[in-house]
DNA sequence: AGGGTTCCGTACGGAACCGTACCAACGGCG
DNA sequence: CGCCGTTGGTACGGTTCCGTACGGAACCCT
């Protein structure tokens, strides 16, 4: 479930990307680097600077609301099928005054300077079509996060988060700890230390000391939210299907 | 309640498009048409063609994600600080499939053909860039609504509502039912009515079948949760400054 | 006026979750 | 090898909120 191969080498491993035409990837390709990312790194501080943006490709990046009186809270996670650093399509070179963005789970991403960015957005039509597409599906995200908070158990909701997750790292074992995830999701962390000593002992995932196995993906699934299923199929539909990246959906005219 | 400072017969009632220089008012007018809507009418279904914009006036609109089992939770507001249709600059002509949006507070809007939106949005830089910092404004609000809904009471969140409403609204009472106000919030209607059976008591509100009128502003900031002061303020950073709507002291009961 | 509908007050048991706290196990490091 | 910070298991009382339910009061329509 890592890259889309099939395609003429020149693939990113980012679905964003790879929804472009090799033509256009390769256009891209010197405007871009593939570096290396750490846990909990900063990407942009509350109200800070856009210098840069990224297209994950293994690593998984947060963005966070902070909070006066609690620690932050995940508002939307961005993995390999999109960017980090959106603010700059809607034409604004900062962040906004409570949102934060973290690396979450370490690993590689491309990294693309701002200026390029918004020169390459005005020049190709292509890449502003699949950026935008993007910034929609980002958009549901963090709306269905809206009515999952209000409604949905802890259990439930690590679940919803343990897929995306998964479904983004490419790999069924993460660094993750149990702190970290009840920050995610505003909740202690003894109730997520509860939820997935539930899970552990359904057999669905295994984990100590700070990394997490996804065991049976299909019994995650079982137990989580709706929440999910709907934004994965938000996604699909909107950046289409994870492993084919080809035609881009209607909605553009 | 619209803006009283000297700029002529021109101004909207919207404070997007009262950020717009005369001149480009002046241009717009022909484009868009006041009309009135009641409550609970619905201005898009889920995944629903979006062929008209709305600016609200003194309507306010709720965007909604729906859910399998339960109601629809409210993901944002917009009034007349904003509008309502916002997909049609992400380049999409359709909602997302579990997003509605509906009338909440009945009122006059300005109505505006998606055809024309998107060519005036091509043709004219101000135009676009005051729509691009509403965006990011709606961005905010979504966000911080997902840390409200996990973090913070619901009569704290009440008060958010309430003086969000209140803002846009432009007159101290206005019509709302506890069961409309607790789907909104993802909560009990029992719940609502206990929360603004105490904010009544504490002399905050008064209400009475569908009719709430906000009586003492300030105290109900106090109440508040952060939550509504942020989002004021961003909106208050990227849209200027609000002309003082709700402010008049000792208006009308 | 009468009947139906909407809106709101209230109640009760139970579930979920919180705040806090203490302790054990593990692993890195000197 | 022993120390110590990190990670996770667990407990307990308290609070919030849920699900459900009943009834009364105000309004609407005929």
């Amino acid at each position: 479930m890592t890259t889309a191969s099939g395609d003429h080498g020149v693939a990113f491993g980012n679905r964003l990307l790879d929804a472009l035409s090799p033509a256009d990837r390769a256009r891209l390709r010197p405007e871009v680097a593939l570096e290396d990312f750490g846990m909990k790194q900063v990407l942009y501080r509350p109200g800070g600077r856009i210098d840069s943006l990224y297209f994950p490709v293994n690593a998984v990046v947060s963005i966070l609301t902070t909070l006066r009186d609690d620690p932050a809270v995940e508002v939307a996670t961005v993995g390999n099928e999109g960017m980090v650093g959106s603010h700059i399509v809607l034409g604004s070179e900062t962040m906004s005054v409570r949102e934060l963005c973290q690396v979450q789970v370490p690993g590689r991403m491309w990294r693309m300077d701002s200026g390029s960015f918004v020169r390459v957005l005005s020049e190709a039509d292509p890449f502003r079509d699949v950026v935008q597409r993007y910034l929609q599906a980002l958009f549901a995200q963090i709306s269905q996060q809206v009515a999952c908070n209000a409604l949905h158990s802890v259990e439930e909701r690590c679940c919803r988060w343990l897929l995306l997750t998964h479904d983004r790292v490419g790999s069924d074992t993460f660094p993750i700890t149990h702190e970290f995830l009840s920050q995610m999701l505003g909740v202690r962390r003894a109730s997520v230390s509860l939820a997935a000593s539930t899970l552990q002992q359904a057999g669905l995932i295994d984990y100590g000391r700070g990394r997490l196995t996804v065991v049976d993906r299909h019994g995650l699934e079982e137990v989580a939210c709706e929440c999910y299923r709907v934004l994965r199929d938000e996604f699909d539909r909107l950046l289409g299907p994870a492993d084919a990246p080809a035609d881009p959906p209607a909605g553009t005219a």
